[in-house]
DNA sequence: AACTGTTTACCGAGTA
DNA sequence: TACTCGGTAAACAGTT
């Protein structure tokens, strides 16, 4: 069962940003925000990032403008226990950004397994039910190299078997 | 059977 | 222009 529903922001950016809104403090925060937007362009986005309720307002109908990885930590670093279920990440990615309801989870499998920063944490035996959980990695190895380091080669084997050739 | 995880293949956009 | 990167589809094996 999903019992814990985590709220969606759980984060707590946006108190921060709140009890520091004396003065100019908001200026870092908007680097902070473009630094956000950048994270995409970065070898690995910072573990710890989150998404706060405003940035992610700002996005709400149309395609936003972070990548599955983005996305997938934002999920994860947004719970309390900073790990969730492939479901349940599929599910915070679909209440706020409700433009992903209709691709499905097929991409964000598919990042998980593909990107090195996502482990996957085993369940407890007390803990049972469909699929691990994944949580970021906090320490990511050196020699960690991206999975597609170099375009495969091409061969026709997917055309051929879909062409049904005997 | 449905869901989850891994892998391969292909495409388009951006870039060196 | 070749390469990288993110996104998407799908085949397939393992799990519940």
């Amino acid at each position: 069962m999903h019992e814990e529903r985590t709220p969606p922001f759980s984060s707590l950016t946006s108190l921060d940003l709140e009890s520091s809104l004396t003065s100019m403090d908001w200026l870092p925060q908007l680097s902070m925000r473009a630094a956000i937007q950048k994270a995409d362009k970065m070898v690995h986005l910072d573990p710890g990032t989150t998404l706060d309720q405003e940035e992610a307002a700002l996005h709400r109908d149309g395609k936003p403008p972070y990548s599955y990885a983005s996305l997938i930590t934002f999920a994860i670093n947004g719970s309390p226990r900073k790990r969730m279920t492939l479901s349940e990440i599929y599910q915070w990615i679909c209440d706020n950004f409700p433009y992903y309801r209709e691709a499905g989870s097929n991409s964000i499998r598919h990042n998980l397994s593909l990107n090195k920063c996502f482990l996957k944490v085993p369940r407890s035996k007390d803990d049972p039910g469909k699929g691990s959980y994944w949580a970021i990695d906090t320490n990511p190895k050196e020699d960690a190299l991206p999975s597609r380091s170099k375009k495969r080669p091409r061969s026709g084997e997917r055309l051929k078997t879909s062409l049904g050739v005997s």
